[in-house]
DNA sequence: ACCTGAACACCGTTCAAGT
DNA sequence: ACCTGAACACCGTTCAAGT
């Protein structure tokens, strides 16, 4: 059932997956679904844990850095698999536990890799909310593909508005490059991602001078 | 109008802010909303707007660091008094005129400080992504103040299940030095943002190898 | 005891009926 | 022409009425 909810979900986004529409997609009455679930909170509590699971464990074994690296990616990946996910984090209710589960995994990579406990919750909270903003960044851009990106800041460049021109000259000059060279979701995302790898590096030697952490 | 919404979702939060609240508010019929904005999401897109307007713009003469620093504070302050907002940000609609100048003042700053095209997008990128997660991290967690969340993660820590504890060992290891030390978000955000900027310098430097670009 | 369909209290928005 | 209130098509959820 959850499964069916991630799969309606994926199909018709968040705003047309209710209750009613997911009921007559599994081919049963609207209040069978409170069977197995107290309300749609839960129920949606439940698909976010479902995405988390697909989120690949950081091996501390290749190293810090790659593990890092290709846990953010795996994260990002099960995002873009299912964009309304992200705007479903805020849900005040309980981590599931394949969230704990996840941050687990983290937090035990880090501290075997020599990371301080504090260090580690600051990479933690950084490398999460980077890729969280990034998928967030991702849904409400419109275009998906360089070439698509590329098209679409050059309609955008076409139709400016004189005024517009002036107002905002800066945007005007970026969106041009951009219209040149395209844009790739994939390639700046794993930029930031290495920038902000290169920043935990200097954290990391910058703790290293104080032992007691 | 807008106004009067942003304060009604400060207020309520966003699942309490209906067209039907914010007229009664305002003390109209409901319907009159609709003679000065078209539709809900016109409304909303106009308070994400108003904003946006709230966070200033960096200057390039304070060093780009700085101005960097200084507006992202600034960004993620404003989300913080409008937590409603972050969540908005979805929107498919065309950003707002505050956000094009904000996004313009941006732009101006990097290119003037000597990034090129390409690095102006990933730092305005990897920043805009990083404080957006993390002001969607905050509006998940519940606690407020260090000592609040000293306090939630003791009684977190008192009645964990013991399976938990056998599942996961390093998170509570975690939970249990946060239980002593507490957890301020502002420090927590700082210290992420001061990480990007140095990844940021790392790739400044760079660039500056391949003078083409 | 269990299932279910009508019903409730809402929502955003339309639209015809009043002025 | 403008305003407005009833009405429409929905929603999540309750609850009594059937089996």
């Amino acid at each position: 059932m959850l499964r069916a909810g991630v799969a309606l979900a994926d199909d018709v986004g968040i705003d047309g997956f209710t209750m009613r529409t997911l009921a007559t997609e599994l081919g049963v009455v609207p209040m069978a679904l409170y069977k197995h679930v107290a309300n749609k909170q839960e129920l949606l509590d439940g698909m976010v844990d479902l995405v988390w699971s697909e989120v690949i464990e950081p091996r501390a074994e290749r190293g810090w850095r790659r593990a890092m690296r290709e846990r953010s990616v795996s994260l990002r990946d099960a995002l873009e698999r299912h964009r309304w996910a992200v705007g479903l984090m805020e849900a005040h209710g309980r981590p599931g536990p394949e969230n704990l589960r996840q941050h687990n995994a983290m937090m035990g990579c880090l501290r075997k890799s020599g990371f301080s406990f504090r260090t580690t919750v600051h990479v933690t909270s950084t490398l999460d909310a980077y890729v969280y903003g990034f998928a967030l960044q991702q849904k409400t851009l419109s275009f998906e593909t360089p070439e698509e990106s590329a098209e679409a800041a050059a309609a955008t460049q076409r139709d400016i508005p004189p005024e517009a021109a002036m107002l905002y000259p800066h945007l005007l000059e970026v969106v041009s490059e951009l219209a040149r060279s395209g844009y790739d979701y994939d390639e700046e995302f794993v930029v930031g991602l290495d920038l902000i790898l290169d920043g935990v590096d200097v954290l990391r030697s910058d703790w290293r001078q104080e032992p007691a952490d």
